[in-house]
DNA sequence: CATCTATCTGAACGACGTCAAGATGAATCT
DNA sequence: AGATTCATCTTGACGTCGTTCAGATAGATG
């Protein structure tokens, strides 16, 4: 019961209302993530994203069991985006030294410039206690732990290479809730902007220093 | 306006309804507490608090402007708990290399023991964009700080030491988030327990790579 | 004592999440 | 084709929430 109602019959992919009354349970996500985007989070109730969408405060609920089942949509989106981000800094970075700070730096970007999704995609994270499942396999999670393997040259262990993740996604994602906390105002300015002061908050934490010992 | 109203004339410090009907801003944040401790941050309503506090739901509003004003009151307890389990972890470790591992052990169990309270002192954090005032110059963000201070032997410039405070805060604030997400269980128990987990997260994190070069 | 003022109650408003009953209309089956 | 089936959407309702306001209550003050 996820995906079948494709375009019924000769229709343009996903615009309109082409179906009974339209592609509703793609047409909410993206009304949600509009509201997510204008409004902000607390904005964020179920009958705002289905008088987004141009339909009655029950409809979602033939395609969403709950508001929390919409969420987890939208969180699905979010670390979609995510991955693709970090993709792209970790082509555009060549040194094998910089590529983890990059990562970091665009991880806290993303963050930053999606600060209502970012939140709803920890926040359905928290009510399960779990990151999503397809990280560990190839998403973001697995893109920050592949370039800490290729940095350590592949020798670390298993274990090593897993807490440095750890360690290093912990750093990423507290940084992120912070970043545009005002106390932090001051030393951005001092180095001569915010991604001096991401590139200095990640440099301090040295997540090779134990790797690099081995 | 904030303390007066304090006990009358001769009744038992904190029980019973002492005062025209109560000393109720203290009461309101003692039942929002017991209530985040035993029905979760979901649960917690002004509604719900005025009720555990056996008062008309309107009743609040004459000691808070609204409910996040409450919650505010309740953080303000949690930051306070938080640096006295840091000032006891400090005290604890007398080896000073260890001492800045032990710090973020303490932080991180603080936030796993009381994750509801943990929640709501950060979800007023995120409400204004900044960390409470005091935490500045006496609370658990300066404890950290004289921490990775003593142990770096007070030559690091004050630039470096405040980056390093805030990449060390960061990376505490996102493990204490994630610290019970399912996926960390067979790590854990790989590593035999939650604190030689904890242990090992923090070890890769080198707070002092940078600062030992100097 | 009367008065003042802080405190609390009761009732109400609009918005929310959710559900049950009914309407609607595309798809399927003779 | 027409009748039927079934997913989809609407209407209306319930209980809860945050918040406000007019009025009751009772210490404190004169």
């Amino acid at each position: 019961m996820s995906e079948m109602t494709q375009t019924p019959s000769s229709l343009a992919p996903s615009e309109a209302r082409p179906y009974h009354h339209g592609d509703l349970s793609r047409a909410l996500v993206e009304a949600a993530r509009r509201i997510l985007e204008t409004e902000g989070p607390a904005a964020l109730s179920l009958r705002a994203v289905a008088r987004e969408a141009g339909v009655s405060p029950a409809a979602p609920y033939h395609h969403f069991k709950d508001k929390g089942e919409l969420l987890d949509a939208v969180a699905h989106e979010g670390w979609h985006a995510l991955d693709a981000a970090l993709t792209e800094a970790r082509a555009k970075s060549v040194d094998s030294k910089e590529r983890m700070t990059s990562l970091g730096v665009a991880y806290v970007c993303f963050a930053r410039d999606n600060p209502a999704l970012y939140r709803v995609m920890y926040d359905c994270s928290r009510d399960k206690d779990a990151l999503p499942d397809q990280m560990k396999e190839e998403g973001a999670y697995c893109q920050v732990r592949n370039t800490i393997d290729e940095r350590s040259g592949g020798t670390a262990s298993p274990i090593d290479l897993e807490l440095a993740t750890i360690a290093a996604w912990c750093a990423g994602h507290g940084l992120a809730e912070m970043i545009s906390f005002k106390q932090f105002a001051p030393l951005k300015e001092a180095l001569g902007g915010e991604e001096a002061f991401l590139r200095g908050v990640f440099e301090h934490l040295g997540m090779f220093a134990k790797l690099d010992q081995a």
